[in-house]
DNA sequence: CATATAAAATTAAACGTTTATATTTTGAGT
DNA sequence: ACTCAAAATATAAACGTTTAATTTTATATG
């Protein structure tokens, strides 16, 4: 086979200079109709591909959108819930058709992660950035901005200026969840969230005491658990809440992973759910309903905040201002199994 | 803040050429130590970083790791087990000390995997592609070995020509079991398998029929199932086989999604695991500890194959040959759950 | 129709790197 | 000290693209 077509070639094949062959291919208003018409044709029957390489030397232009992930160990894959999978399907739905790809940037530690940004932003490796796991007060954010490097953060943060994000409405979550709660009896919730450092497990703590004060009742800080979202760690907080003197009778789970792990401490301790308390989640798989039994969750498909992100980006990168470029996903609320019940009414059959 | 520094920097710094400079940077011989040393220095000094697409407008080279992926559809994000989060994982570990990256491909069918696959190969995108999801007679494996692109495949096909792969044991894997659940007096044993046109079903397929003939037992078809490994297919499953005149007693799953999807199905039917039918499954993501109840699983951890593929697709864009580069991995039969007991003393329990 | 002007094309240089070829330097052997 | 081969370095071109500067061509104007 022979050599893959340039703009030399097809310079060649239409009796016109490299310089007009690639301004055409540019959509260049300085090339007449008919001249870009010829170029595009014979681009066509050549089969000619542009190649990013030289584009990139020449203009800095990479077609790359970074995504840095922070995965923090080997063994470390204990499942927690939605991985970055669906979050790459979304983002690449959003730029299949455009030359833009997605390059994973996988790193152990929140530490490796801002180096690894400092290196794309100062080498120019990528044309913008994609970063989650948003923590309060994130420097990787702050110094992205000083750079004027473009970026979208899955996940909200607590930046003076504004950004791209896409994220989950935690905020509205935890208030119907606690609202929801509250009204069938529950008075003793618990709730199970991710990280401390992280931006919106302090927004849910917000909604969370600001909808427990609405209702006249005080704030109990042993009733929230902060830690990495895996059913390991549902299962034995629910081992530790348990345990109290006035123990939980509802468990709110930052994702289904967790209230996997909380519904096999039932099972371990010899709890029923609906009886002795009940657990819902927020949900982003969809496979709760799968569960033994199927808890009442707030579900949102990952597949609709994931292709916003890949949008975003795009939109970034053609100019667009960050602060047009904000969006917070409301999920739906499922209802299923025994939390759908008044607390009076399940005691009472009890 | 001054332009990033190039080799030309380097060259003009210490009074040399930039010949020389790339010579002594890429380990030449052709250069002299005390000279390499003088441009490492300034190299370091000056905090150079090689500038990628000069290289590879040059050499071809793209320090770039393909990895081609099949999402089906938007809403096809149900749970179906371990994602390509911890193959990515384990890959980025392999090449974390490289200046390689890994670049997603994703795409979704078959057909347009193939379809990117050849763009990849004839613009030269990338060094090497990753794949997974080999069919029996798959044309891109083919396509590759013909255009000998390097390539490392997650799953075993049936090529002629040998090419680098990393997979769990499949047959190993159902031997083990359906072995396992012979001992136990089981009989009818269904199997609930991947799409039937994945080269690994095959295996299983074969594995099975083996381990039955052995036993001295006949195939029935209708104790398998092929489909997508979603909970959704493995209730589904479960309520089917379930209303056979004889049932099976046990259900090998191929991973936990549709493991779950049967454990639901017998909540939903009223059967109980241990006493109806048991459940056994491939599992890859440990999640299977946390079902209610905990089932007997084959565990391997992802993160040991997935390393293991970035470190063949090293190895062999290195010139190392594929046929050294090829690793079945077997998983350990982890003990959980009723499985464990025999089924007569079960069915004289119940 | 000549001329001024606008439009469309070309020329040439540049981005950062490698490498074939040419040149200079080094150092060993006389 | 001189020669000569080997070793080390330099020169220059090339990869594919874009773009500033320039030239050519087309169009409008008096």
């Amino acid at each position: 086979m022979a050599q893959r077509p340039t703009i030399k070639t097809i310079a060649r094949e239409t009796g016109l200079s490299t310089a007009t062959v690639s301004k055409a291919l540019n959509a260049s208003p300085q090339v007449r109709p008919r001249t870009r018409d010829k170029v595009l044709q014979a681009a066509k029957e050549l089969g000619y591909e542009l190649n990013i390489s030289g584009v990139q030397l020449r203009t800095g232009k990479t077609y790359q959108i970074a995504m840095v992930t922070v995965i923090a160990s080997p063994d470390d894959d204990e499942w927690a819930g939605v991985g970055y999978t669906q979050l790459i399907s979304g983002i690449s739905r959003a730029i299949a058709h455009t030359p833009y790809r997605v390059v994973q940037y996988q790193v152990a530690s929140f530490d490796e992660s801002f180096e690894v940004i400092k290196r794309i932003v100062q080498n120019k490796k990528a044309d913008g950035i994609i970063i989650s796991g948003t923590r309060v007060n994130d420097p990787r954010i702050s110094f992205m901005q000083e750079q004027e490097f473009p970026f979208v953060t899955y996940g909200t943060s607590d930046a003076s200026a504004p950004h791209a994000y896409v994220d989950t409405d935690n905020r509205r979550i935890v208030t119907i969840c606690v609202d929801r709660l509250l009204s069938k009896g529950h008075r003793r919730i618990a709730m199970i969230n991710a990280r401390e450092e992280l931006n919106y497990t302090q927004n849910r703590v917000e909604a969370y005491t600001a909808s427990l004060s609405r209702a006249g009742l005080s704030f109990d800080p042993s009733l929230i658990a902060y830690g990495r979202l895996t059913p390991a760690f549902g299962r034995e907080q629910l081992f530790e809440m348990s345990m109290f003197e006035e123990p939980p009778t509802a468990y709110i789970c930052a994702n289904e992973a967790t209230a996997m792990g909380v519904l096999s401490g039932f099972q371990v301790r010899g709890m029923e759910h609906g009886r002795d308390a009940v657990v819902i989640a927020t949900d982003d798989l969809n496979v709760s309903q799968y569960f033994s039994p199927p808890i009442t969750t707030c579900y949102l498909p990952i597949s609709k905040p994931s292709e916003t992100l890949g949008q975003f980006m795009l939109d970034l990168i053609g100019g667009e201002d960050p602060k047009n470029l904000q969006k917070l996903f409301v999920p739906d609320l499922i209802e299923r199994g025994a939390d759908t019940c008044n607390l009076e009414k399940q005691q009472a059959q009890s």
